[in-house]
RNA sequence: GGAGGGAUGGCAGAGCGGUCGAAUGCGGCAGUCUUGAAAACUGUUGGGCCCGCAAGGGUCCCGAGGGUUCGAAUCCCUCUCCCUCCGCCA
C-alpha cells in the first residue's frame, strides 16, 4: 500500500490511563520535572472535550436520520424537514469549530508531555546526578606522557580541521588515513556481530519530513538540534540518528505478534547542530556536526521491553569490552533523560587526556512513546491491535570511537595500535 | 525540470451525489463432509473515538486536509505519494 497516510499526531501518553489513574502518572512525570498542575488542567480540558463530542455526535445522529428521509418526502413535509435540518446545521457549525479547537489544544499539550520514566530511573536534575551502575576494565597505563587525540592526529596526518572549518564552518573535519580505515573496519566488525545476533542491516534515508521528527519524539522538544533543509521548497530535515528512519519504517503499520521482536541495525551519517554547546569540547572530533553511526532498533512486545533494553545494553558492553575500552555504564537520571526515553543507559569510555569518562553509546527504552506517535501496533493473540514498544541503542558511533581508540591505544612514538577485533576487517 | 495517468477493506478490483463501511474474487478464521488432508459447500472476516457496569447504541474514516450540499467514496480546491513517457544524472 503506497498511499500511506502521514502520521496522525497521536498523543504520546495514553490519555485513558491518565484519566483513570492520574496520580501515578503525575508522580512519574514529576521526575522529568513536569508540573502536576499541568496534568490536572489537561484532564479538565479532556472532560470538557468529551462532553462536546457527545453533543456533536447526538446532533449528527439526528441530522443523519432526517437526511436519510429526504428522498421519500415531498411537499410540505419535505420543507419542514429541510428547515429542521437547517437548524441542526446551524447548531453544528457552532459546536464543531469549538470542538476542533479544543482537540488541537489537547493534542498539542499531550505532544509536549515526555514519556514517564521507569521506577529504576534515579531522581536528579541534570547529568551530575546520573548513577554509575558498573565499571569495567581498567584505565590504560602509559610509561610516557600520553597525548590527546588532536596531537596524535596532528603527528600522524589524520585530521584537517582548518580546511573543513574554512569550507563548512567550525565542528567540521576531514579525517585522513588510518582512522578512515578503522571506521570501515569498525562498521564491518559491528555489522557482522549484529547480523549474527539476528539484526537486519539497513541503509536508511537521512532526509525526512517533519512528521517523522514528531513521530519519533524529536519534535517539538529538540527542534533546535536539527538541520532544516530548504524550508521554502524541499522542507526536509537531516536526521541526527538512524533511529528516526528505522522507527518510521513501520509507521502506521500493524505487526503480527509472532514477528516480535523485530531488530534492525541501520548505518547513517548523523547531523547535529550542536546549538547551545558553544565553547564545549571545541577541540578535535569529540563534538562535531556530522558523524557516522550504526544504530540498533527494536520493535518489541510491551511485556518484553525491559528485557530487550538489557539485551541492547549487553551488546553495547560486548562491543566496548572487545574493543578493549575501560568503561562505565550510567543510568541516566530523570532530569537528564530526553522526552522519549523511559530509561536510558549511557556507556562512557575513559578518555586519558581528559582524565574522565565520555559518552560513546547510549540505549533507550522508549516504551510506547514513539509507537503511539508513529502509530505502530502489533496484533495480539486475541486479534486486538495494541501499541508496541520501541528501543534504540548505539552500536558504534564513529568519531568518538575513533577518538577513544587513538587516545587509549597510543604508543610512546605517537603511533596507535588498533584493537585486535578489527584486524580481520582492516584494509592494509 | 516538462507531459500525462492514478490512490477504495489483508490483497486484487467495482462503485462516480441518497438504498455504500462499501459489490465481486482471492486470502484469513470457524463449521459441514472426510480416517486425516485437499476439494466442495455454509457462515464469518477493517479501524479510531464517544456514551454505557454490560448488553448495546452513536459518530468518524474509501491517500491527507479544507469546501459545496439536507446528504459526498462519488463534485470543487490544496497537499502527499505512486505509475508512464521525455529531459538530466551518481
Amino acid at each position: 500500500m503506497y498511499a500511506r497516510s502521514e502520521v496522525a499526531y497521536l498523543p504520546m501518553l495514553d490519555i485513558k490511563l491518565l484519566r483513570e489513574n492520574p496520580e501515578p502518572a503525575k508522580a512519574a512525570l514529576k521526575k522529568k520535572h513536569v508540573e502536576p498542575v499541568l496534568i490536572d488542567s489537561l484532564l479538565a480540558l479532556d472532560k470538557e472535550r468529551r462532553y462536546l463530542v457527545t453533543q456533536v455526535e447526538e446532533l449528527s445522529a439526528k441530522r443523519n436520520a432526517l437526511s436519510k428521509k429526504i428522498p421519500e418526502l415531498s411537499g410540505k413535509e419535505k420543507e419542514t424537514t429541510l428547515a429542521d435540518l437547517a437548524v441542526l446545521k446551524e447548531e453544528l457549525s457552532e459546536l464543531e469549530p469549538k470542538l476542533k479547537k479544543m482537540s488541537d489544544e489537547i493534542d498539542s499539550l499531550m505532544l509536549q508531555l515526555p514519556n514517564p520514566p521507569h521506577d529504576s530511573v534515579p531522581e536528579g536534575k541534570d547529568d551530575t546526578e546520573n548513577k554509575v551502575e558498573k565499571t569495567h576494565g581498567a584505565p590504560p597505563k602509559f610509561d610516557f606522557e600520553p597525548r590527546d587525540h588532536v596531537a596524535l592526529c596532528e603527528q600522524n596526518d589524520w585530521l584537517n580541521m582548518e580546511a573543513a572549518a574554512a569550507m563548512s564552518g567550525s565542528r567540521f573535519y576531514y579525517l585522513k588515513n588510518d582512522p578512515v580505515l578503522w571506521e570501515f573496519a569498525l562498521v564491518q566488525y559491528v555489522l557482522q556481530k549484529l547480523i549474527k545476533k539476528g539484526f537486519t542491516p539497513i541503509l536508511p534515508p537521512t532526509l525526512v519530513k517533519e512528521h517523522a521528527m514528531f513521530g519519533t519524539g524529536f519534535f517539538p522538544a529538540d527542534r533546535n538540534e536539527i538541520y532544516h533543509v530548504n524550508p521554502e521548497d524541499d522542507d526536509l530535515y537531516l536526521v541526527g540518528t538512524a533511529e528516526v528512519p528505522l522507527c518510521m519504517m513501520y509507521a502506521n503499520q500493524i505487526i503480527p505478534a509472532e514477528k516480535l521482536p523485530l531488530r534492525f541495525v541501520g548505518f547513517s551519517t548523523c547531523y547535529r547542530r550542536e546549538a547551545g554547546s558553544y565553547g564545549k569540547d571545541t577541540q578535535g572530533i569529540l563534538r562535531v556536526h556530522q558523524f557516522d553511526k550504526l544504530e540498533m532498533f527494536s520493535f518489541c512486545h510491551p511485556d518484553k521491553s525491559w528485557e530487550e533494553h538489557e539485551f541492547l545494553r549487553s551488546i553495547e558492553e560486548e562491543i566496548m569490552s572487545e574493543l578493549g575500552f575501560y568503561y562505565q555504564v550510567v543510568n541516566i537520571c530523570g532530569g537528564d533523560l530526553g522526552a522519549p526515553a523511559a530509561k536510558k543507559y549511557d556507556i562512557e569510555v575513559w578518555i586519558p587526556s581528559q582524565n574522565q569518562f565520555r559518552e560513546l553509546t547510549s540505549c533507550s527504552n522508549c516504551t510506547d512513546f514513539q509507537a503511539r506517535r508513529a502509530n505502530i501496533r502489533y496484533k495480539d493473540a486475541d486479534g486486538k491491535n495494541q501499541t508496541l514498544h520501541t528501543l534504540n541503542g548505539t552500536a558504534m558511533a564513529s568519531t568518538r570511537t575513533l577518538l577513544a581508540i587513538m587516545e587509549n591505544f597510543q604508543n610512546a612514538d605517537g603511533s596507535v595500535t588498533p584493537p585486535k577485533c578489527l584486524e580481520p576487517w582492516l584494509i592494509s
